[in-house]
DNA sequence: GCGAACATAAACAATA
DNA sequence: GTATTGTTTATGTTCG
């Protein structure tokens, strides 16, 4: 009855006879056992994030090629109608064209929910951030959709006039066995068709290259030329298919040589695939000695400057939009030179980009949580979406992110690795596909037992009100100790006792995460009831409740945190590298605070200050760290001051506390039992915070 | 390396 | 008899 979660901790223990079920995960990651290498960034997470950047870039690129493709197509389909033409090949291949392109350009992160919710669990990014992060996220759904919009008619049009050039081509073969005269305008139609094929092919390549470009230009494509091998395949997995690449050196060979031969004065030379030479392959081209190799792509043609002649995504009105840069530049030039140098592959860059993955990834996260929520309001209200269903899932969210209310608790996930701190989050092996990108190598912060409401001995309250909306609804292990926890869920109850079943219900009431794997935690839950001493039994008539000794609440916290190393380093540990990810970080808010839109169903109204907050925590972490109070905050946690409980930054002595603050032994009340014992009540119930 | 704090698991008893 | 509640023990992890 009780088994539900896994026990591999314990597997070594002695008393496994019981659970061991296993449910989570009994993989190797389970409880980390020894310090994951989560700082070191390997060549796998670069390719995770330049697969990520990759696809915005390129999205931005095929967004503002759209329309001129479009209009370009149009005109290729009408010649093409009016001439005739052959094409053979091409359409042989429209099929592999078709589907390779797509994926290629469609598929977007291999980033699995599950990575995201270790993420989240890791309290990488605080829930004010992932707010603000959801709403750049759904700017970026758009653009996606538009961008499937866009490539589905390109495939339709490449599928059109190859079908007319299959037809056309037939016909002209009857007619060529009948007349054998008028060779020469067959030949000249079949010229056209074929160009205008070619065009199109071209024009797909460049989107492909422009993206890698971009890649290049951030400093993102860093494969050394002995290691092109393994960085290519990776990325080609998540991107570009290798079957494109061969499918693109195949049609170019028939087709696009011609266009070699007659308009080599064309300026769309393109990708040049159908080079013979493999370092022609564009990833190769760039893997140039550095990492922001835009100056040595301008060498490789036209089409470099013809991509970005003064337009960069990490450039804009003369600013580097590189994350706690804003470097201003007067000309093009002088960004570029700074991009490389400034932001070229080191630890620091390799942090940002870490971060502004995580940022991304937690959007995705996040939005696929709204998604279904928002399906479920709508059904509940027999009310048709307005919004089809069918927007793109989060791509490779793996869509079926385990919400917490729909996963039951004993949803047996395939394969869980899990650090004590994320028991809930399956992963899938996909991301395991990319080479040696790991949702270990990329999360693998490590278990954080000490919640900072601990650690920074502050309170918990005005986190968790601030954050009511995202911690029900999130399914992230909130960052409390259970005991603060439990103390928290008493002192918000009117009579400031509840009993067990009634914390309980606060805790899945409050928290979407203790939602699920109600054995574990509500064992916790009772362990640490009776343990701690600051929960008092208090016997009522209708049996006991538990209330808070705030005294000895108070006691059971040595821990100092002013100006401790430790503190700073574990915070930079939360931050995933140190210092440096936290301009990144910062830089992310900053960027994420643009208001694209309000969220009626997170705590929208709260979101600057919670941003302000965390940038603040993060400065005063950090000045702790360096001691040099360089920025606004004081040096202590914004939060802290806002806490209406007494707290100190030195552990408080009880004798200095005079009266309790909330020992309260009424032991008469009938606590209110409104809730029922499980979490589908778990709407509306707003009363607490 | 040690101890504190914490999380997790589990055994067990009392009780509803 | 079963589920819940409460206590206790054991083990592992993190961190000071």
């Amino acid at each position: 009855m009780m088994q539900e979660s896994g026990t591999e901790a314990m597997s070594n223990g002695p008393a496994n006879q019981n659970g061991g079920a296993s449910v989570e995960g009994g993989s190797g990651e389970g409880r980390t056992k020894s310090a994951t290498p989560s700082m070191e960034v390997t060549a796998a997470d670069l390719l995770h994030l330049q697969q990520h950047q990759a696809l915005q870039v390129a999205r931005q690129i095929l967004l503002q090629q759209q329309h001129q493709q479009q209009q370009s197509h149009s005109q290729q389909l009408q010649s093409q109608q009016n001439t005739g033409g052959k094409s053979p090949k091409a359409n042989d291949k429209q099929q592999s064209l078709q589907v390779p392109v797509s994926v290629a350009m469609m598929t977007p992160q291999v980033i699995t929910p599950q990575q995201m919710q270790q993420i989240l669990q890791q309290q990488v990014l605080s829930p004010q951030q992932l707010q603000v992060l959801l709403q750049q996220q759904q700017a970026l759904m758009l653009q996606q959709q538009q961008l499937q919009e866009f490539y589905k008619k390109q495939q339709e049009q490449l599928h059109l006039q190859l079908l007319q050039q299959q037809q056309q081509q037939q016909q002209q073969q009857q007619q060529q066995q009948q007349h054998a005269g008028s060779k020469q305008s067959k030949e000249q139609q079949v010229s056209a068709q074929q160009l205008a094929f070619q065009q199109q092919l071209l024009q797909v390549q460049q989107v492909q290259q422009q993206h890698l470009l971009n890649l290049q230009r951030q400093g993102l494509l860093t494969i050394q030329p002995g290691q092109t091998g393994l960085p290519l395949h990776s990325l080609t997995q998540g991107m570009i298919p290798a079957e494109l690449q061969q499918l693109w050196k195949e049609v170019t060979n028939a087709h696009v040589k011609e266009e070699h031969n007659n308009s080599s004065n064309n300026g769309h030379r393109g990708l040049d695939l159908s080079s013979p030479a493999p370092p022609k392959n564009p990833l190769h081209n760039q893997h140039a000695p550095t990492n922001g190799q835009y100056l040595s792509h301008k060498r490789e043609g036209s089409t470099l400057e013809e991509h970005s002649p003064h337009s960069h995504p990490l450039y804009g009105h003369g600013v580097c939009k590189w994350p706690g840069c804003e470097a201003v530049f007067d000309d093009f030039h002088s960004f570029l030179k700074h991009l490389n140098n400034e932001h070229a592959l080191d630890d620091r860059s390799t942090a940002q980009c870490r971060v502004q993955m995580q940022v991304v990834q937690q959007l995705e996260l996040q939005l696929s949580k709204d998604k279904e929520r928002l399906q479920a309001m709508m059904t509940h209200l027999h009310v048709k979406s307005t919004e089809p269903k069918a927007t793109p899932q989060p791509l490779n969210l793996v869509s079926n992110v385990t919400l917490s209310k729909s996963a039951p608790e004993a949803s047996p996930p395939l394969s869980l690795p899990r650090t004590p701190t994320t028991p809930t989050a399956p992963l899938t092996p996909l991301s395991q596909t990319h080479s040696v990108i790991t949702a270990n190598s990329l999360h693998s912060v490590g278990p954080m037992r000490r919640r900072y409401s601990e650690k920074y001995n502050m309170p918990i309250s005005p986190d968790l009100s601030q954050n009511k909306e995202f911690y029900m609804n999130a399914d992230v292990r909130p960052p409390f100790t259970y005991a603060s926890l439990i103390r928290q869920a008493i002192l918000e109850s009117p009579e400031k006792q509840l009993t067990l079943n009634e914390i309980y219900n606060w805790f899945t009431r409050m928290f979407a995460y203790f939602r699920r794997n109600a054995a574990t935690w509500k064992n916790a839950v009772r362990h640490n009831l009776s343990l701690h001493k600051c929960f008092v039994r208090v016997e009522n008539v209708k049996g006991a409740v538990w209330t808070v000794d705030e005294i000895e609440f108070q006691k059971r916290r040595p821990q100092k945190i002013s100006g401790s190393p430790a503190l700073v380093k574990n915070i930079q540990t939360s931050l995933g590298y140190g210092p440096t990810l936290s301009a990144a970080f910062q830089a992310s808010m900053a960027e994420n605070n643009i208001p694209l839109y309000t969220t009626a169903s997170i705590g929208s109204p709260t979101l600057h200050s919670l941003a302000n907050a965390i940038r603040e925590e993060m400065n005063g972490a950090m000045d702790h760290g360096n001691s040099n109070g360089s920025d606004s905050s004081p040096g202590r946690s914004p939060l802290l001051a806002m806490h209406h409980i007494s707290v100190k930054e030195e552990p408080l002595d009880p004798e200095d506390h005079e009266g309790p603050l909330s020992l309260v032994t009424t032991a008469n009340h009938s606590p209110d039992f409104d809730h029922h014992r499980d979490y589908d009540d778990d709407q509306g119930h707003d009363d607490m915070l």
